[in-house]
DNA sequence: TTGTATGCGTTATCAA
DNA sequence: TTGATAACGCATACAA
């Protein structure tokens, strides 16, 4: 394997010309220039990384958080952000860290200790239940040395730089149409406590006071978990569920809510209208296919890697959170 | 940011004390390792890695490629990877590469250049169409540098090792099933042309010629992307399809192949059985709930990382190539 | 515009 | 069992 002194012998000149053509640090005429590049491609030269760490602390490598890939949200959220922040000449480092405190502590430490440049962290659960500070204190802390990029979830702090999601004005906007449809039982189906869930719940609540309609705590249905046979089976399992309405925060909810109406006998959109979330493929597999609310997760994570880049790059300030609009696509178990 | 010398000094040792007890390499007193251990703690030291990678010339990092993680089967693979890798102490770097052979060459080449210790390749694109020597030959120059292993897919070459599924088997026995029921003209509907639609390919043929079927080119029906509405309207476009039972190389085909039999009026099963592959979520989702063929990512996945960790350890030789069973999972879409 | 010398924080070799 | 010191390959301050 090469190295600097071998290019600069080879070119005739000192390792520090070498590195100043690689860099573009410093002027350099453009004869002695084109002959170290010349002896750089002939030899098929590439710096040390791990040296060039060393001096400056940095890999050019962003470190990415998730808690499951699988999910169909996170892995379109990944692919880009890798999409963007490669264009930006950036590597990323992914983990994937479930949903539990001591192990996002813990990945995100490893991240740290490999001087990533920055930390992303994608979704609301990274923001914690919004009960205590203490559990989004390993964001602040990671944010001393870095800066942490948040997408859809809220920390306040110094580093801290948030993209969300307008959950709140997306689930107000299509509960409200649902109401002037005539839905008067509207459920609002969800399997989290977390931020981004929390800003739907609020979009939920305000349609129905808007509406004068009351907030009834039976139709705030709890999940485990966003499961399909699990939903339908729950739902099967409720004595006299009279909804005529299902607002979700998750296409594969809605796809369970489908297929409990399914074996109900229960006839969609006419006596059901289903909405889910993320507009996913499974969105578009179900039979009927479902109404969606669209995030434009492609949007939230461009805008992520801009801001990031302007905040590696001292190019300038940026707002500590940026807010994206939502769409609905409108499909075939809603009828307004 | 304390360094080893800080650490030596506090504990009245040499760096070189420290480093021993860091790694292990030597042996020390336990008198002065709890000693030295006592001060790392105390201080929350963790060694550079650039420092560390600049002699070891690693740094615990294994690059993964895929081409794109928002399939849902790459998605699984990649998180089962990155939790084993994980449990043996690698760090993962994630790089989209799309289906280009330039886009492959140079993902790997940037994946090189920052030392990984090894490379994995998901998905047997990156084994080409099995057309040349040269689309492969980028995987062939990695594997000179770092050890190179394909999920999916068949490269020969020293240092390269593949774990592919039991695809011709799989499609072997579930044409054979169909062609058992009754069936009689079997349709295979794939997207690729890759490694492993080959090996489909394969099995649907055995199959058929076993059976002394006649094996006919109508019914071989390639797509130029595996979107659901895409297959669902080049079906309903064919004058007379008269196929009664369809293999597919992925579920959202077989959901494609589903959505034309609904827009037809065609029974499914009864008239028309479709088998999918990967036992996706997009399976479950569909109505009827989708036969297909699982082919056992997780178990592909973590065999794959035992026998990375095997040949980094340098603990042993390795099989070039294993093998593992795909199974059935049989649902509403087929009767047999 | 170019070259020299030093520091970066480890690991590893060699003495002690 | 421990310590001193030389790599490792680069960036950069300083000199020329």
């Amino acid at each position: 394997m090469k190295n600097i002194y071998d290019i600069a012998k080879l070119a005739g000149v000192s390792i520090a010309t070498v590195s100043r053509v690689i860099n573009g640090t410093a002027k350099v005429s453009d004869k002695t220039r084109e002959k170290v590049l010349a002896v750089i491609n002939e030899e098929g030269y590439t710096p040390n990384v791990f040296a060039q760490g060393l001096g400056t602390n940095t890999m050019h490598t962003i470190g990415i958080l998730v808690p499951i890939i699988t999910d169909i949200y996170m892995s379109n959220a990944v692919y880009y952000l890798e999409e963007a922040l490669h264009e930006i000449g950036y590597d990323c480092i992914l983990t994937c860290t479930g949903f539990h405190l001591d192990q996002k502590e813990q990945h995100t430490t490893m991240l740290l200790e490999k001087h990533t440049d920055a930390l992303i962290y994608v979704g609301s659960t990274y923001a914690g239940k919004g009960e205590s500070q203490h559990e989004t204190q390993y964001i602040r802390d990671a944010a001393e040395k870095v800066p942490v990029f948040i997408i859809n979830g809220l920390v306040e702090g110094k580093n801290i730089y948030s993209t969300v999601s307008d959950d709140v004005n997306a689930v107000y906007s299509v509960v409200s149409s649902l109401i002037k449809s005539g839905r008067r039982n509207i459920a609002f189906l969800s399997d989290s406590a977390s931020y981004s869930a929390r800003q739907k719940l609020a979009g939920y609540e305000n349609a129905l006071s808007d509406a004068m309609l009351p907030v009834r705590g039976e139709y705030r249905i709890h999940l485990r978990k966003d499961d399909i046979h699990y939903v339908r089976d729950l739902l099967i399992g409720y004595r006299d569920l009279d909804i005529d309405a299902a607002v979700t925060v998750a296409d594969s909810i809605a796809l369970g809510v489908l297929k409990y109406a399914k074996i109900r006998g229960i006839s969609v959109p006419e006596d059901l209208s289903i909405v889910g979330y993320n507009n996913s493929v499974l969105a578009i597999g179900a039979d009927p296919e479902i109404t969606s609310i669209d995030n434009h997760i492609e949007d939230v994570c461009r805008l992520t890697v801009n801001r990031l880049n302007t905040v590696l790059s001292g190019e300038g300030e940026i707002e500590p959170s940026v807010c994206v609009n939502c769409t609905l696509k409108k499909r075939c178990t809603t009828d307004f």
